[in-house]
RNA sequence: AAUGCAAGUUGUUCUAUCGCUGUGAGGUUAAUCUCGCAGAGGAAAGUCCGGGCAACAUAGGGCAAUCCGCCACCUGAAAGGGUGGGUGCAAAAAUCGAAAUGUUUUUGUAACAGAAAGUGCCACAGAAAACAAGGUAGCCACGAGGUGCGAAAGCACUUGCGGUGAUAGUGAAAAUGUGAGGUAAGAGCUCACAAGCGUAAUUAGUGAUAAUUAUGUUGGGUAAACCUCGGAUGUUGAAAGGCCAAAUAGGUUGCGGUAAUUAAGGCGGCUCGUCUUAUUCCGAUCCCGAUAUUUAUCGGGAGGAAGCCGCAAUGGGUAGGUCGCAAAGAUAAAUGAUAGAAUAUACCGCAGGGCAACCUGCGAUGAAACAGAACCCGGCUUACAGGCUUGCAAAUGUG
RNA sequence: GGCCUCGUAGCUCAACUGGAUAGAGUGUCGGUUUCCGGAGCCGAAGGUUAUGGGUUCGACUCCCUUCGAGGUCA
């Protein structure tokens, strides 16, 4: 009885904590996908970043796949580009759920891709502020 | 005590919440979940060197190419690094001396083998930039020519002739320096001394090298120009290389079918293959004949191939997986984000001490340098906030 | 990850085997010509030869260091 109790009690921790995850199933990954993303997927701005997205009925993508590019053009050292990803990840990670409800209910999948296009380093919480700005939009692309 | 420079060393810690990568155990068909453990530097960087490791090549030797280059010892697999010494150069100090110079000491510095094996180059200036050579600067009046005087010998003057390479001048660099002889004037032309260099011998030293003696010689610089000498290196790099099974369209080969039949006999390794004879078949090719409209159809002969379909094998291409691969380890690339707390230093404020520079205590602020592993090691180079240690520098304050 | 090439006026390129004020076109500025502009003609400015060292009497050139840009691989 208790192990039962036990793995009830995990599987509704798992219920709350699946929402703040980012596991490499939703990372995007397949070359193929990154390149059609790219030649016809749709795009909005605010400022630091740039969201390209796109809808797709690819099997193995679950809600949605995305990911993270900083410009070597524009960030010449690797670490910079580390702490930008870092920050723009993190600020996914916590606020995708919402996201993610919607295209459940809707039944579509998506991919994203979030470009970093400011020169400097900014800080986390600008970061967080336009990731918050471009899953709304996306979230009304969905809706229509 | 503070300031600057150089070298060495160090290059935050703790808690909570939510995560990431790998791995072990457990549950589950599996996806996945739970728990435990591990998870970025002194340079992970540049890729400037040297290895390990892998594949290929390889009788032996040479050429080419690249790298290294005073000596001894220590360290190292090797490149390299360290300590000490030698030589050259530069600076400073001391000393001898009238001075130059020399000697000694200290400090710094050197891609520090060879320019006397050979080749090349050395702008402009200058006579000349290297087997020497020489002018309307200068010096000379010996030789040659001319003029004058003179009986002649000779003397004097002179030179677009001649001699000279001392002086001046050029240049980054000018053929060793000083003195004497010598001479028309001069010149290593001769001699003495000194200096440099080569060779040989002896002595000291493990050695680089130093000293002495003998003998020869006066030969500019450049090897970070080619080159010579000595030493080292086979070539290519994890996109190396091993293994795996799919899909796609070709190529080649084999078998079967499309359509290649049947019968008899011979031979052999005898449920099969092959040969001969007779018979049958043919849509591709060639030849002949007939019909008709260029084409097509029909008949006969030669000939038994090519094409198409299926299966199998083979080699190459495209695109993967996995091993290589680690007590960090991926392949759109992990090692984090947020919140709170502690402390070092700097700055600010207050108080105390001190003649002063400054020091001590309390409060507020609260990590902010350079920078992110991709096969692994060793070195080199470059970047670096603050703390600590050592050395050097010039000037200031106090005693 | 390995390897290779390049960096010169605002721009595009020269400068021989080290030799002297680093040159040409274009652009800029000034003058001239024209009623005005353009074109033409004349002249001028503009360079730490990417950076910092070294070799040499002398470095765009040779050697080393760093920075930046570009290319290449089965």
């Amino acid at each position: 009885m208790c192990v039962k109790v036990k793995n009830y009690l995990y599987q509704s921790n798992y219920c709350h904590k699946v929402e703040a995850k980012f596991t490499k199933q939703e990372r995007l990954c397949s070359k193929k996908q990154i390149d059609l993303l790219f030649l016809k997927g749709s795009s909005t701005t605010a400022f630091p970043l740039k969201l390209v997205y796109m809808e797709t009925d690819v099997a193995y993508v679950d809600p949605c796949q995305a990911m993270f590019v900083v410009p070597k053009r524009t960030f010449k050292r690797a670490h910079d580009r580390n702490t930008l990803k870092r920050r723009m990840r993190e600020a996914y990670r916590l606020h995708k759920a919402p996201f993610y409800e919607l295209a459940n209910s809707k039944n579509k999948k998506m991919l994203l891709c979030f470009l970093f296009v400011g020169k400097k380093i900014e800080e986390y919480k600008a970061i967080e502020a336009s990731v918050l700005v471009h899953l709304k939009k996306a979230g009304a692309f969905l809706n229509k």
